[in-house]
DNA sequence: TGCCCAGTGGGCAACTTTGCCCTGTGGGCA
DNA sequence: TGCCCACAGGGCAAAGTTGCCCACTGGGCA
């Protein structure tokens, strides 16, 4: 299954993350809008113009790694064994994300910080995370079937009310400064809101 | 006069500068005869092309350091005031460049050991060693004028002087471990062998 | 002796990065 | 208001890197 993408894929991830990296470094020393594109590729070691091959913008670049986990989030959800229910299957990809990247650090708490704070960057992270409404309701529609009545309705009410779950989870993470691990308010959250379903 | 060479020729100094310390690194770790190219690109993060785009052969990327200060020994020595003499440029020269470099380090001396046990490798050194010979004798001529009789003689005598002194102060210094400054010893063996010339 | 095979060297096309250029945009400021 | 200027976006050709290929070499070994 795990396969070596060869020496000129690792490379263009490397370029891709070194680029991230630097943004999201320099954002957050002087925040995205004292940062030039200029300031970033000097950063990063690389051309102006190898920037735009790999990102339109530096709000892009910057939001690279969130728009990365969704479509991990999505994958891993659609991967999950095809005997477990819509919500079953959320939850365990929620637990595989978890376990297969650990917990997330401090760095990943500043960037949501970062994103909160910033208008645009905002507007852009509530667009991502309605596409990932989207995506998760296809996910599960696609799993529990859609042959009874309702069934979209259904789909749409959990993947919302999973979606809430994680980002409460966060928002207390980030205000009890790390204290508890993320895993563990994420998973309380998530036993909290499917209260109802049962 | 120091001039910023672009992003361009930093990368490729960069790249070729990789690849020699893997060839070093690897080359004390296990021999230079234990060490295939594919061991030495797997280790710089370059593909086996690039090598061959970069050096001839490992023994080549070994020797880039050597070679390259030859280079530099050379471009010093003619880049000194116009009114020193041959000698004074030389001494000059030296001076510079411990100077510029500093002290050499521990890793200096591991490669030229390395170097003198190879036989391939020593064999090429010696060619480089006539080499710089050739251009120092050149570049004595061209400062000290050819005009009396005698004047090439003298190069030919001052410069293999010269090189004599350098190569004994750097055995002494590697026999000695390292336990005095190789300026000092160079120094001392510059001095002893200009005496005749007084 | 003949065969195999790891290692090397380099041609070539596909791809990536760089450098240069020109256009467009949105403040500052005379 | 009009002019500048820093910055962003992206077309294009030249330069660099990669991947694939094949020819060659020098041991090992049946």
């Amino acid at each position: 299954m795990e396969t070596t993408p060869g020496l000129r894929e690792r490379k263009k991830a490397e370029t891709r993350q070194a680029i991230h990296k630097a943004t999201l470094r320099l954002a957050v020393e002087r925040g995205l809008d004292h940062v030039t594109v200029e300031d970033i590729v000097e950063a990063a070691n690389i051309s102006r113009r190898t920037f735009s091959n790999y990102f339109g913008s530096k709000e892009d670049a910057l939001l690279y790694g969130e728009e990365q986990r969704i479509r991990d989030m999505v994958r891993a959800v659609r991967e999950r064994p095809a005997e477990e229910s819509g919500w079953q299957a959320l939850r365990g990809a929620v637990r595989e994300m978890l376990r297969d990247v650990g917990e997330p650090d401090r760095e990943w708490a500043v960037r949501t910080t970062l994103t909160r704070r910033h208008p645009s960057l905002l507007a852009r992270q509530l667009a991502n995370h309605a596409a990932l409404e989207r995506e998760l309701v296809q996910a599960i529609s696609d799993r529990d079937g859609q042959a009874e009545p309702g069934a979209d309705l259904k789909a749409r009410i959990m993947a919302a009310a999973f979606l809430v779950a994680l980002r409460i989870a966060t928002h207390i993470w980030i205000e009890e400064q790390e204290a508890r691990p993320l895993s563990q308010i994420m998973e309380q959250a998530l036993d909290e809101v499917a209260r109802p379903f049962h």
